[in-house]
Parts: C-alpha cells; structure tokens; sequence
DNA sequence: CCATTTCGCTAGTTTAGCTAGCAATTGTCA
DNA sequence: TGACAATTGCTAGCTAAACTAGCGAAATGG
C-alpha cells in the first residue's frame, strides 16, 4: 500500500528509496549470515545466539537462558536444545547463576569467539573499508540513524 | 580480534561505533521478521521469501523456484516443498516460464501482498517517522552508505 | 507462610530442512 | 544434426530442530 505511492515531493521520493536500500541492506545481512553458517558448519539459530552473546558481553550485560529465548523468539525448550548443541561443540557453558539458584548464566568459550571473529573477519574488514571511507560527521549520522531505526522496530 | 582493537583515532571509534550499531540494527529488523512470523502465522523461510517476491517485483525482476533457493541459500528439494506450503496457503502462485518448458515463474498473489503489507504497515510507517527527520541530502547518503555496505556484503 | 510465578529441563510430536535421484527440456559442439 | 552434458523442478526417504505439555526446584508477594 504504502509502497504504492507516488511519491510527491523529492523528500518522499528519498525516504522511499533509503527504506528500499534498508530492506536490500537487511537483506544481504541475512544472506551473509546464511553463508557464515555454512562457514562455520552451524545452523542459523545457533549462529544467531553466538551474535547475541556477542553483543550482550560488549555491553557488559550476562544472559540467561530465557534471554536467549526471548531474542531468538523460540521456546525455552528448544532453547534447552540449543544450549545443549552449543555446549557439546565447546562454544558456550552453563554457570550457576550467582544470586538465584534456579537460572543460569550462559557464557561463550574462547575458542567460540576466536572462531566467530575469523569467519565473521574478511566481512568486518570489508564493512570498515566501506566506513573508512566516510567522515566522522558522517559516520556519527549513520550511527544515530541506525540506533534511531533499531529503537524503533525493536524497542528491547 | 579486530573488536578489541583499542581504538586509537577519534575515526577508528566512530568507525567501531558504526559497525556496532549496525548488527544491533541487523538484530532489530532479524527479531522484527521474527515477530512477524507470529503475526502472520508463517515460519522464517516462507516469509523471507515473501519479501525477496516484494523487492524482486519492484524491480521488474521475474523469479523462479531456482532463484529463491540460491536467494535463501537452501535446497531445490526444500525450496519445492516451500513453495507447496506458500501455494497451498494463496500466497505465491507458480506459473508457466514464457520460453524455457521445464521452469516456472513465481508471482505473488494480490491477498499475500496485501497481508503483507497490512502487518508490515506500522513498522514501515515507524521507519518512515524516523526518516521524515532526516534532510534529503542525509537520505542520500545513507542510502548511499547501506548501499554500499550491501553491495560488499553480498554482491549478487 | 502458603499460593503463585519463574526458571530450566524432559518427553514426545511435528515441521522443515537435507541428500539422492528422476524425467523433461535446453544448451553445446564434434 | 545428433549425441552428450547441464539445468530445471520434482518425489521419496531421512534427519535436524522447532513445537506443546508438563515437571520439580527455587523465588516472590500477599
């Protein structure tokens, strides 16, 4: 519907087109990831939970494995499933929780990151090649604009 | 390895921010899709290629069940299997390719699109605010920039 | 302090991916 | 042109990974 306007102003023509170039961008993320889990010999749902973990330790923040149920959107049984995959291949633990003696902590193994960080490295690197090339003013834009849209379809 | 860089110029951090905000961003539209597999009572593959039928038929691009496996990068077997549940469902249906006898062509139906963009709709118009913010000439080049991060990522 | 909720798990079922291999058609090149 | 290889989409059968239902232990709150 919305995509079926004619856009009127030069405004709206250039919103339509950046929302155009968010779906092709998100949309090659996706199948970016698809080829790391051939790369990595793991499915698309344990990959994405080594991401979360990822991210949730850079913020300093643990996670529990109801967290990691709720991001992926899955059930905590198959979330029980997941962990048990993720451990046996040696990429994450199950800790006790420190305070609360019913949940746990899911922590990632060294070698779990050192191998996300090779596959995940040719990319990186192309991703910085492409933001080098911008000035800080602009990559500050692109930073807000991008924690703007997440905040919006995501507000976690 | 290349995240524990510790950034030494003012543009390497806001390079590093970048590439931050950019996989919460890739997370938010991921656990978006998620939600709008509940909503829309479809599991992530049939959806994704919903959306690969959207952006393919804005560019005038025809598709065929070959191109959606390569798309989703998952087998012709599954991708047959697909496309019974989706044809089954009213979404897509499959038609005669004009001059190869053994292929098909893809088309989504009027309904599909319509369901799609009826549960995508406040999402979009979300993005749309955030966007409305913006000047032309910062929708430029952010269209611009997730372009490029595209084309790097998965250069079709 | 008892009722309710939360957490992670097990058991059993269903869904959706995979490999292998097929017939029909198309492309290639001797 | 005729033989041979490649491509397209499909079926059959198997496996992986999701789901629902429900459980015991621990935490929370009237």
């Amino acid at each position: 519907m919305s995509q079926r306007w004619s856009p009127e102003t030069p405004h709206d023509k250039a919103v339509m087109q950046l929302l155009q170039a968010i779906r092709a961008f998100s949309d090659a993320m996706d199948r970016m990831h698809g080829g790391m889990k051939g790369d990595m010999e793991m499915n698309a749902t344990d990959l994405a939970t080594l991401r979360m973990l990822i991210m949730r330790e850079q913020r300093g923040e643990s996670v529990s494995p109801h967290d990691v149920a709720r991001h992926l959107r899955i059930s905590t049984a198959s979330t029980t499933k997941l962990l048990d995959r993720l451990s046996a291949s040696g990429h994450v633990e199950r800790r006790p929780h420190p305070s609360d003696k019913r949940a746990r902590v899911i922590v990632l193994t060294d070698e779990s990151r050192a191998t996300f960080y090779r596959h995940f490295g040719d990319r990186l690197h192309d991703m910085r090649g492409v933001a080098d090339r911008y000035t800080d003013d602009e990559l500050a834009l692109l930073t807000r604009f991008l924690g703007e849209l997440g905040e919006v379809l995501d507000p976690t």
